[in-house]
DNA sequence: CATGAATGAGTATTCATTCAT
DNA sequence: AATGAATGAATACTCATTCAT
């Protein structure tokens, strides 16, 4: 009886173990750098066993996008909790996504690898589950400004659209960190990245 | 005589054959695949040639990278030429933006793989020359918005916030069309793109 | 059952093979021109075995260096075995270490180029199981000048010291075999090899 | 009339700047490492032209190890000048040696480079003249010996033979260096090299 | 005399993936 | 279900040398 529950118990296992080996390597070495070989070591696994679990190395990533997305939800949900207002859930939850960006770099890079790379390599199923996270966090934005809508906060008769535009320009504008003191002059990133959350907002206010 | 000046010329060639190559290569094949090799056998050059006219595989890029900038800049120039209203402008330039994109996917995926990796490898040089062409396309935004914030069309203390703003928003969006139909649900993109541009011009519209 | 053993088997099989074409190679062609791709051709290898054999190239090369110690350890005892004669013992160890360069003359090499290269490169591991077989050689020495001491025929307070400077005098003097009829004016370098062992056995000899 | 003398004057100034140039990179980046491009490049002059002055790449380093020997003679003349006590000359001349080693330790690298290398590389030529500078050097020891034997202080029938005895012991020593601490027990490896000065000198000593 | 562009085989090393056991 | 040995093409980059100008 047990038996295949302790079975299924233990591919968890397996599985949970060398996504923790992929997500620390993609933080010490990088993309690029994370093979295979290096993950099956670390997870003390043999490669073999890899491509058990998983039927790619893109796999293994997108696995790993979907943690990511996944903590970034609740991040921002725990963000914007208790929060009644509108203005401010969608203040804190972009600083949640700002947030999320330097304390979980590495999977901010991962999703922002699979946003940036030109060409979709997933098979439909896997894209789904990822998408379907996703859709969860624009989901919280749209609902947001919806009720904001209700209470004449804001003014916006595509709450999906605007939330779309939100993360997207979030995602960018944290993007551009790298750019600081370079092209971009501000000195304070942050504070520039609160002048643009303040403008995206600025955009659906009642006026 | 003009001995010299024909062997500059032809030097000048050998450079083009190689970044033509490397851009065609980038186009079809993506970042990650176009290799040193690949390049020299499709520019039919020698490796050891494409190392004399380019110190790293890195620099090519910077140099299309510059020179996607620089299309760019002349795109968004000609297409906010004879423009006098300054809404109309800054939506001129977003849809050269987006233009671009479509139009040179090849140069916007430089542009975008140096925005979107994680590590600046070049040397401070490289990083300044490309930056000062970035910095023009921002200060085209910049006198935009001044101009009206004068004629009392936009209110805005900081027009070069506002340009960093506007450009790495309307980057992160048109970065998200690969996910149009699963998470942004809108059956055209570019509609989209013109409802964010609109939010973007809203957020410093006076009232 | 024997699986795990022939499966061993098999596996130290491969990693002589590797080893073996290593050194004829070394032999033929020197140190800066054996390859690691030619080595894998020669071993009849592909060149990923290698590297999964060898985590470097100067891994395969320290193994050759701890073989070539070994052999000439092993050269030194059989030479000295039954002998008694302390004087005795130090030439026919002085002598199996010039029938080692000549007829392992690759190993030579080998050993010589991790003594005259100016770098130190293997990690602390390799170089502790390398310096504990020459350790050995150097007791030996070490050892019978003690022996010598205690007969009265040697004086020395330092037989540790002895040994270094009596086995770094030799691999010099060997070394410039090569000088022979140009520096060195001497006809037969066999003699003059003997004529140098004979004054540094001179240099402790008791009066 | 004064042409003639002012281009050869030109064309040894040349040579010395492309063997400092040489010498530089020989000490900073080590042997492998140092390519002709790169000298070219310290020399600022074109490859052609340091194809020009030498046949080889390994003439411009035989021609350093030709000033290797020069600078380690003047070394060793200037160590032993006034000396006349035989004993002291040869323990100077040791000591010279030594100190050539360590503050020219570049030169020392390039002799032992071409002492320890298995092949001849150079023509007749180069050998000849390097050989010779060589021969000046053990002719030195030789005479001191003949000396200390004049004055019954040494017993030495073939001062030639120590002369190179002498010479290719304290080179053995000398690169025992960087085994210090392992498989050489000395705190202080120059104790270590007087200790072995005095052995040398000692199997020559009359009784 | 001097230049410097061009060559292309060569370097050590990594890689995702397969498959017999 | 798990292993791990094997592959070999691929990577970015270097090199000594040549030769037309």
């Amino acid at each position: 009886m047990g038996q295949k529950e302790r079975r299924e118990r233990e591919k968890q296992q397996r599985r949970t173990q060398i996504l923790n080996a992929a997500r620390a390597l993609l933080l010490k070495e990088g993309f690029n750098k994370t093979s295979v070989n290096k993950i099956s070591k670390k997870a003390e696994l043999s490669v073999g066993s890899i491509y058990f679990y998983f039927k790619n190395k893109e796999e293994i990533f997108a696995s790993l996008e979907h943690e990511g997305l996944e903590i970034l939800h609740e991040h921002v949900l725990s963000a914007t909790g208790g929060v009644t207002d509108s203005i401010d859930r969608l203040k804190k939850g972009a600083d949640a996504y700002y947030q999320f960006s330097i304390r979980h770099s590495d999977y901010f890079d991962v999703i922002n690898y699979f946003l940036s790379s030109p060409r979709v390599f997933f098979s439909e199923d896997v894209n789904r589950t990822i998408d379907s996270k996703g859709a969860m966090i624009l989901e919280n934005i749209s609902a947001t400004v919806r009720r904001g809508v209700e209470e004449g906060v804001f003014e916006e008769k595509f709450p999906g659209n605007f939330a779309a535009f939100f993360w997207a320009s979030l995602h960018g504008i944290i993007q551009t960190r790298k750019l600081q003191g370079t092209m971009i002059e501000c000195d304070d990133f942050y504070s520039f990245f609160q002048y643009s959350v303040d403008r995206l907002i600025e955009s659906i206010s009642s006026r």
